[in-house]
DNA sequence: AAATTCCGACCGACTGGTCAGTCATATATT
DNA sequence: AATATATGACTGACCAGTCGGTCGGAATTT
């Protein structure tokens, strides 16, 4: 009954990244976006001045989702190992059921990295990766100083962690081979504590 | 000039890496790509059908490098351990030489996941994926027969490196920290290789 | 409580601009 | 002069964003 603002804001998000993430930003048209969230086309624009509008929203929903994961990681009683552990196997758990969320990331990607473009989604998406890089630092950090990890180069060891957890992210989005996906991340995890354990 | 010496369609295929790269496969267009190859645009349908016959091109031109790189690597001498690092070091060193090449990985990326679209472009990455994972795990194996590496899931570890290799291209690709990116590519490299070395 | 006025969320037909691909013409090559 | 190659003006499809109008319900007047 109460169509609040915000019930509508969220269902045209919703909508938007279903749209955008099958048919991708440029080629999603704010016509199927009005359809998939049941309302009328010019109804979008009083809720979002423009697609690019939208397609921020999202970006910043998903950032949002992103770093309310690493915070409960980071506040939870575990040790740096189990820590470490529990984020990448969740993380790469989050990322098989939410495919959409997937598919929307590689478009923030190649939005982001194209030469002319607006600054502020880069900049977003920047901001965003020095914070979780330094949550991931915290856990290592942590680590090292009660003996459970060896010495290290952290910004190194958090970068590769994130890249590996962004490839193999990229790689199942791609494949979308559940069964092969799952051995393969048990093995790619226990590599990684490997590499850092001392 | 000697502009006419060189082949059109490699020129061509030059002029569309660097539009799409700046503006995107959607918004990058024909006619600019025409004007960098200094032709008429239309000259540009002479030599292919369409944009996405472009496109494909340098998907193509993209994945044939990387075979080319990789069996350099495959057919030289060293150690598993050297090549693995070689293919590491030089792999991530080539990332940050053509970041067009990079932009254009993220493109093609995103296309390849949009849920509705023309199967090719996908089917071709998940066989160059393919390809590319098993010239690892020859690596690998060679490693593991002659005692280098420690025995583990092949697919799991070739997995792994692809990914992270893939995400620090990725990284580097938004941030364009090439002073940062040098010093991280350093310790991941090690901390992956104390990871499967006995 | 009925009638009237007012409000603003909602709508979709329309506009203006964009651009992939075509084709009639021009130029070079044989 | 015949053939091959190059060209850019043109066209038709497409779509983001606009705008005049509708409608249900809240407020105000009778």
């Amino acid at each position: 009954m109460d169509t609040h603002k915000t019930d509508k804001k969220t269902r045209i998000i919703e909508a938007a990244m279903t749209v955008f993430s099958q048919h991708g930003l440029e080629k999603g048209k704010i016509a199927d976006v009005a359809k998939k969230a049941g309302i009328g086309k010019g109804t979008v624009y009083e809720y979002f001045r423009s697609k690019e509008d939208i397609f921020n929203a999202i970006e910043q929903s998903i950032f949002d989702q992103f770093k309310l994961f690493l915070n409960e990681i980071l506040s939870s009683p575990l040790s740096p190992t189990k820590k470490l552990k529990q984020l990448m196997d969740q993380g790469l758990n989050m990322c098989m059921e939410k495919s959409d969320t997937n598919t929307i990331m590689n478009e923030i990607w190649a939005q982001s990295c194209r030469s002319k473009h607006p600054r502020n989604i880069n900049q977003d998406l920047v901001g965003y990766y020095d914070e979780f890089q330094d949550g991931i630092k915290t856990i290592l950090q942590a680590g090292i100083d009660i003996g459970e990890f060896r010495k290290m180069n952290k910004d190194g060891v958090a970068s590769l962690l994130m890249a590996f957890m962004d490839g193999l992210a990229l790689q199942f989005t791609v494949m979308k081979d559940t069964k092969k996906f799952i051995k393969v991340k048990g093995e790619a995890i226990e590599s990684f504590m490997r590499g850092i354990l001392k």
